[in-house]
DNA sequence: TTTTTATGTGCAATCGTTTCCGAAAAATTA
DNA sequence: TAATTTTTCGGAAACGATTGCACATAAAAA
């Protein structure tokens, strides 16, 4: 019931709190004896530290925060994944939170992360927004920051990607190179970094390959998957239907099956169908979906390797300001046959 | 850079701290004219009391661990988001761990989290073991715990579970009714709460049925989706195959596609499949997945709300030791049509 | 005017650690 | 043996917030 303090060792000890700890740290100003006997006790005790007190003291939480747009994602739950398994093997811990892609809740979950509350920030943002003053706000403090596949550009720390223009160039070339003429751009919202990139790309395959892109080639969907089905539904119902498409993001992959399902459209036949996702049964749909898939993992382990270096050793300088790219893998299946 | 403290804010203001910390905290016995002020300043300067310092004077952390399994899954994810939108309202936050279905981490990451890290701990049990003492300790500790899911059936407080035995029982009545005579159980292990339940429900089916269960029927798979494939492959190239699947876990659905698809047995005309599974593309699968959807959101929601109210109201009993029932919802598809 | 009461504020202790500083005891050197 | 250094430990002050208690001051009652 009452917890076991460094104090309460100390006195069953006859020993002063000071030199307890001391002994538990295992400073070298502490004699091998004592140290043997307050291990010893602490053991049988079971005495676990108070997180509290000494984050209180040290100025630091061991604690990191992730703001994530959407939690049942696979993506995003592959990179927490990665995350846990380097800051775990080093004590930390991780204070996840989703989003909802709202800036208004992104905003509130900063200013409760800025309290001291974490010693760091791992981000992926709701939305590219020109008026990201939130996010500036972190700037003044010296809680490191990182970003992860939708960053903020302008922010000056490091971002961790996957070569979203080559990957949006590749995946268009290939659905040119099948035979599509009229091909799709779904992304999400206009205003995300990595759909910016894969736009991009996507606009210089076309140019490569001859084809003139069309400003109503890009379709901006909202967050709601009914709406897109029906948005998209409307499309494809038309006579000059598009015989290709490019999701940038997997749900909107899904509302397009859903859609050309409802529609009747068959999948590679009249509509190929390439997406950028880390589903793991994308060779389970029908037909089995043609995907882009990020380095998920590997990208959570690296944002947390950057920060524990840099909150764990001395002297560290600031997190360098650059975009560090880790390629996507691209992986040919039946919709874009 | 220096953190802006109720000391710096009490100087300001020539208050002294407990008058600052009152007026923060809204007490009555300051006046509504140096409220106004300190509130004014705290706005102005963007003052955030300090987590740590609040947390070891008031004994409490407003914070709430949970352990998954698995994080890789809708389920879960579901479960946490649902938490998440009650325990943000009242202030409260999640640390989340998973402990990839090992009891050894599982251990770990309690271990962490007795320490005084947490208020209270909401979790699902990677094995249901006989030698669960990590989990017994739990009892000595004050700390409020709840398990969903996969519960341990003999710890004292509330546990939240969907009704596994009907659903288990409905699933099979289905795939019974629809022709099925040899139907294996595929589990995930032979030791979790749920999964038994489940299989209780099962047998209790084919008895209603007058189909008489055989025991190798039921199917222990492990946590490697390439064994069980090879697995299931081997018992479905048999002559005398199932005609009949209910997949306890969705994983092990998706393994008996993928089985299936390499033997060119054909769903549903040859094996019917049934699943528990909070997929939100079952629809999509080829072909569309029968299945058992819990209400996991719902699930994390109830968990949350139980904590948050012994955690925030005075003299509140212990939890109950009793087992609350959220039912599942079955969904027919084109799997065991 | 004096006494009582209500109101508003400050002082100081506390939560459990860590660490600076100093001091005794032991070991080393002169 | 005396002087010096090294080893080992204790005292006390932090870290930043909350809160019991005391103490002013002003208002109300006698």
């Amino acid at each position: 019931m009452a917890e076991i303090t460094i104090k309460y060792l100390a006195q069953k000890l006859n020993l002063a709190p000071s030199t307890v700890s001391r002994a538990l740290n295992d400073s070298h100003e502490i004699s091998d004896a004592t140290k043997m006997k307050v291990l010893a006790l602490a053991e049988e005790l079971n005495f676990q530290p108070n997180p509290y007190a000494r984050s209180l003291r040290e100025q630091k939480s061991k604690t990191i925060g992730v703001i994530i747009p959407e939690r049942i994602n696979n993506f995003f739950s592959q990179v927490i994944d990665g995350m846990e398994s380097v800051t775990r093997a080093y004590g930390y811990h991780l204070l996840v939170y989703n989003s909802n892609e709202d800036t208004e809740q992104e905003k509130n979950i900063l200013s409760l992360l800025i309290g001291g509350r974490v010693d760091a920030i791992v981000m992926s943002i709701s939305r590219f927004d020109q008026k990201s003053d939130h996010i500036d706000k972190l700037k003044k403090r010296n809680t490191p920051v990182v970003f992860f596949d939708r960053i903020s550009t302008n922010f000056p720390t490091t971002k961790f990607i996957t070569n979203d223009y080559e990957v949006g160039y590749q995946g268009t070339v290939h659905l040119i190179e099948k035979g599509c003429k009229k091909i799709l751009f779904l992304m999400l919202s206009n205003e995300n970094s990595n759909g910016i990139e894969r736009l991009r790309g996507f606009k210089d395959a076309l140019k490569k390959k001859n084809i003139t892109f069309e400003a109503n080639w890009v379709i901006e969907c909202s967050h709601s998957d009914e709406k897109n089905i029906a948005l998209l539904e409307s499309i494809f119902y038309k006579l000059d239907r598009p015989d290709g498409v490019l999701a940038s993001v997997e749900k909107l992959a899904l509302a397009t099956y859903r859609a050309l399902s409802r529609t009747h459209i068959k999948i590679p036949e009249q509509v190929r169908v390439v997406s950028f996702s880390n589903m793991k049964i994308a060779d389970l749909l029908h037909p089995p979906l043609t995907t882009i898939s990020q380095p998920a993992y590997e990208i959570g382990e690296e944002c947390a390797k950057l920060l524990i270096k840099k909150l764990t050793k001395k002297n560290q300088p600031d997190l360098e300001d650059k975009i560090v790219t880790i390629p996507s893998v691209f992986t040919e299946r039946e919709s874009s046959k």
